[in-house]
DNA sequence: GTTCCACTTGCACACAGTTCAAGTCGTTCC
DNA sequence: GGAACGACTTGAACTGTGTGCAAGTGGAAC
C-alpha cells in the first residue's frame, strides 16, 4: 500500500479550482502547496513548472466540452453546440484565455476538441482546406469573445485580492472610461442608453455573431450541396 | 530652460519598443531604466505603475490604425479595411492581445477605433443595437485571430531569452504536439499535408473568416437597404 | 533488516515590482 | 544674488514568487 501521496491529477484539479477562484495571477505554488497539505516545491516533483501546470489544467478543461454526436446532428446544430460549449467552458474558466495568449495550450483534450470541429464542417461539405478555414474562423471568434469577459474578471479579482475597496477602485476606472467615452458621439449614445461598455447583453451579441458567421460560412458550401444529418460522416468515438 | 529630463510620452514610447522586441514577459522596469538610461524607479514617477504603463503603451497603439472615410468608402470596404488594419497592428503588437486578456484597456486611441466601427455599421444601415453587436462580432473575431500568433510569438521570446537552444526546444514542444494529434484522424490528414497546425497560410484563414463574418452580417440588414457612400454618414473628425 | 526508490521538505537564490527617504538642479520670489 | 520651492532622480531595501538543491522519510522488495 503506497504512503498517501499526491499524485498529478489531483494536483490538476486543484490548481484548476484555485485557478477559477482567484484567477490565472491568483494561482502561485506556495498557495497551491497549502491547498494540497504539502510544501509548495513537492509540486515540483509531478509536474514540472507552473508553465506545465497551467497547460496541464488548460488542456484538461478541453474535455469538460461534449461533443454533439454527428450521425444525429445537422451541422449546423452541432456546430453551434461546440460553439455555444466552448463560450461556456472559456466563461467557467477564464483564466484558459489568458492561458491561451501566454503560451500554447494543446493537448489530447483540445486535440479532441479540434478534430471533431473539423469533422463538422466536414460533414457539412467543406473541403478539408476550407474545413480548417471553417473551424479555425468559429474557433477564434468564439475565443475573442471571452477575451473580454476574462479581462474583466482578472482585473476585478486582482483588485479584491490586493485591496479591501474593490468596488470603488471599479467605479473610478469606470468612471475614466465614461468620460473618455462621452467625447466620441456614438459611445456616448450608448453610455445613455445602457449603464457600461459590456452591460449590453453580452450573451445576445455571442449569438448574433456566431449566427452571422454561420451564415456565411454555410453560404460559402457549394451551392445546395447541404447534407442531411448521418449521410457522409462515419461514427466515431465519442 | 528645464533640466534634460523623462517624459511620459518618450517613455511610452520606449516601453513599446521593448515589448514589440522582447514581448510582455520581456518587459521591466530595470531594462526599460536602462534603455531610457535612468534609473528604473523613476519611472514611476511619470506613469505610476507597470501596468498604467503597458496600459498607456496599449492605448497608443490604436491611434496606428488609419480610420476609413465613411464619405467616400462603402461600408463592406470600410470593414474589412479597420478589421484588417486592427489585425495587422495585433500582429505588430502581439504583447497587446495579452494585455488585453489581463486587464481592460480602454482609452483615447481605442475610443476613437470604437466610435468609427460603429459608425461604420451604422452607415451600413444597422440599427444603433445591431451596429453594437456587429462591431463587437467583428472585433471579437480579429482579436481571436491575434491570439494564436500572440501565444506562439510570446513563446519563442521566452524561449529565447531563457536558454540558448530555443530551436531545440520549440522542435521538441512541436513535436509532442504532433504526437498528440496524430491519434485523430483529420489532425493527421492536416500533419500529412501542412507542416503545422497554423503553419497552413494565417492571411488566408483570416480573409475567409472575415468576409463570411460579413457576409453573414449584411445578410442582417433590410433586404436591399444598402446605403450607397456618402448618403446617410455625415463627415467628422478623422 | 537492509537497501532502494518514490516522494517530500526546508533552505536559499535570483529576480521583479514597488516604496521611501534623501538627494539634485532649474526656477521663482524677495 | 541668495534662499526657498518643487519637479524630478536616485540607490537602497522590502516583498512576493518561481524554482534548484541537498537532505530527509517511509513503504516495498529482496
Amino acid at each position: 500500500m503506497p504512503r498517501d501521496t499526491l499524485n498529478r491529477d489531483q494536483i490538476v484539479k486543484t490548481a484548476t479550482d484555485l485557478l477559477d477562484a482567484e484567477g490565472l495571477d491568483g494561482l502561485n505554488m506556495r498557495a497551491l502547496g497549502k491547498r494540497l497539505g504539502s510544501a509548495a516545491t513537492a509540486v515540483y516533483w509531478h509536474v514540472g513548472s507552473k508553465e506545465n501546470l497551467i497547460a496541464l489544467a488548460g488542456d484538461q478543461a478541453w474535455n469538460e466540452i461534449t461533443l454533439p454526436d454527428l450521425a444525429t446532428t445537422d451541422w449546423r446544430t452541432a456546430a453551434t453546440q461546440m460553439a455555444t460549449e466552448l463560450h461556456a467552458m472559456l466563461t467557467r474558466h477564464p483564466w484558459l484565455v489568458q492561458a491561451f495568449g501566454s503560451f500554447v495550450v494543446f493537448g489530447p483534450g483540445k486535440a479532441r476538441h479540434d478534430d471533431r470541429s473539423l469533422a463538422v464542417f466536414e460533414a457539412a461539405g467543406f473541403t478539408e482546406a476550407q474545413a480548417d478555414q471553417a473551424a479555425a474562423s468559429v474557433f477564434t471568434f468564439v475565443l475573442g469573445n471571452a477575451l473580454g469577459p476574462a479581462a474583466a474578471d482578472s482585473l476585478a479579482k486582482r483588485l479584491s485580492r490586493d485591496s479591501g475597496n474593490a468596488e470603488e477602485l471599479m467605479r473610478a476606472s469606470m468612471a475614466k472610461a465614461h468620460e473618455i467615452a462621452a467625447q466620441y458621439p456614438r459611445l456616448r449614445a450608448r453610455l445613455e442608453t445602457a449603464s457600461a461598455e459590456y452591460a449590453a447583453a453580452p450573451a445576445e451579441t455571442f449569438e448574433f455573431g456566431l449566427a452571422a458567421l454561420l451564415d456565411g460560412l454555410e453560404a460559402r458550401l457549394a451551392p445546395s450541396t447541404s447534407v442531411r444529418p448521418g449521410t457522409s460522416a462515419a461514427r466515431e468515438e465519442s
